[in-house]
DNA sequence: TCATATCTTTGCATTTATGCAATTTTAATT
DNA sequence: AATTAAAATTGCATAAATGCAAAGATATGA
């Protein structure tokens, strides 16, 4: 058997159709087709049912699923553990932060780097949500939270402090908020729902009456631009503000967050990998927006 | 990665050669060759040390080696599976028989079978090696033994007693054996060291004379032939002497072995296996060449 | 040191796989 | 029943992988 086909029998699974499969192994879904046609032969069974709006496994291709998802993973420990042993400078690395990290602050340490080590190859992948550092997705994850996933390693290199934040436009109109006690008495930019597993947002939400809340959104970059305007205050952390609003004071509910440098335990000793973590601890470190 | 290099690198890794891991392959040693430089590539690291007389693994390589024989056997395995689920009669079995039983009972019994199953083709291939059912290198194995390894399945289908054998012009000259405590007055066709594993033979060695061996052979087949010159006598079992040889006396010591038909046990239930299986235990049950 | 045998490496013709674009299928909707 | 929209197939030109044969390496033994 042509064990290759097992990655297009794992794409066509995930993704139900071949259009989709065939853009995640980059190829034509006429190639797709023609594949997934070899591999049942191969196999002498058929593996999807192909139903009108997609392709959906038969029990033999679910049987399937469960050996070739071992396979994957397998090939994908035996790709980290020797790139995790390669300690030469060059090569690439992935780096994925969410929006704010990767458009305001990465750019200019990684053109520094780039001085330092030319040889390495660094990708930005902005994504906040869980990339899959085992399938090597990304080599480098940078993230704020309390409590990063235990499958990584890596290093809190920030606290990062919340505030709130207004535009002078809409302190003008309103005054300047002093204690938290007076929160009902100002109109706010609010996190749409889906933010409220962050403690900071849960804590906004239970104690801010609905009709104070004058917006939403699902961003924070989208709530500070929103907050821009002067329609209302925002509750962020810092990393996420620029001069264009301004602090007015520190808000401690939800404990802040932390900043993580993460990576996957078989990638550590990796050198262009340990030179990047140490690169970035020290200038996320040495970053005085982000000093509450 | 293309996944399907890791099967160029197992045969490589396993041939310490090119050519022969392209014939492993059925491709042309240039094909692997550059696959392999493919497979360097992407990892981005030296698998084998090229020396003047082969391949030899790198410690990379012997790290890679470690996933890829579990990826092949969870692939392996995958394939099994699928095939032990295919109830359908018809399509390939491959078995295995010793030499003796390939040639002088198979073909007629596989002539038959056909004509019942004519959408089943049978492949035989002759050895008596433990080919490896894991790695589906044959579907059912025939195998003359007393214990058949533990990770099969099937079923015994004789006692295969042994005899003294000898041909009528040594039988002329140094007459008859009647009792085994005569043993050291005949001259013997004996067992090459490599078949001693064997219980029967490994007696004949203990209690024959040394002088009283006039010739060796490494297979029982070459034994047979050996004796059918009238050199001397020789102890078989009974499925590998035709009517050149006349039967003398029945050979107890070592408790004689048994045939056994077996096969993996993920293919336990698949049809065309089951199929032959069945038709094979009547035909070697009703078989009386066989019967002692 | 030269011949030798074995294995690796490369150029080129051929086969095979792929992408593209057009066509067909399928079932849900009007 | 006709329409539609999304996806699966297929034919054909192009690109990529392969086999073949010849050349280049490399250690071993004369």
């Amino acid at each position: 058997m042509n064990l290759d086909l097992i990655n297009d029998f794992l794409a066509i699974a995930r993704a139900g159709n071949l259009s989709a499969a065939a853009v995640q192994r980059n190829a034509n879904h006429s190639t797709i087709y023609r594949r997934l046609h070899l591999l049942e032969e191969q196999l002498n069974c058929r593996l999807f049912e192909r139903l009108h709006d997609g392709y959906q496994l038969t029990p033999a291709g679910e049987e399937l699923l469960v050996h070739a998802q071992r396979i994957e993973q397998e090939a994908d420990a035996a790709e980290r553990i020797l790139a995790g042993k390669d300690t030469s400078l060059q090569g690439e690395v992935r780096v994925t932060a969410p929006e704010n990290i990767a458009y305001e602050y990465l750019p200019a340490y990684l053109e520094q780097f780039h001085k330092i080590h030319p040889q390495i190859r660094v990708s930005v992948i902005v994504s906040n949500s869980d990339l899959d550092l085992n399938r090597r997705e990304a080599d480098i994850a940078i993230r704020a939270t309390k409590q990063p996933p235990d499958y990584l390693v890596g290093r809190r290199v920030l606290s990062l402090s919340w505030f709130i934040y207004g535009n002078s436009k809409y302190l003008r109109r309103a005054g300047k908020i002093s204690t938290i006690k007076d929160i009902n008495n100002f109109d706010w930019i609010g996190p749409d729902p889906g933010l409220l597993y962050i403690a900071a947002f849960n804590w906004f939400h239970k104690n801010v009456r609905d009709e104070q809340i004058v917006s939403r959104a699902s961003t924070l970059n989208a709530m500070a631009k929103q907050a821009e305007t002067g329609m209302g205050l925002v509750v962020l952390p810092v990393d996420q503000v620029d001069k264009k609003l301004t602090k007015l004071m520190a808000f401690t509910p939800g404990d802040g967050s932390d900043l993580w440098l993460l990576t996957h335990p078989d990638l550590r000793f990796s050198g262009r990998i340990k030179a990047l973590m140490e690169f970035l601890t020290n200038a996320f470190t040495g970053e005085k927006r982000l000093i509450g």
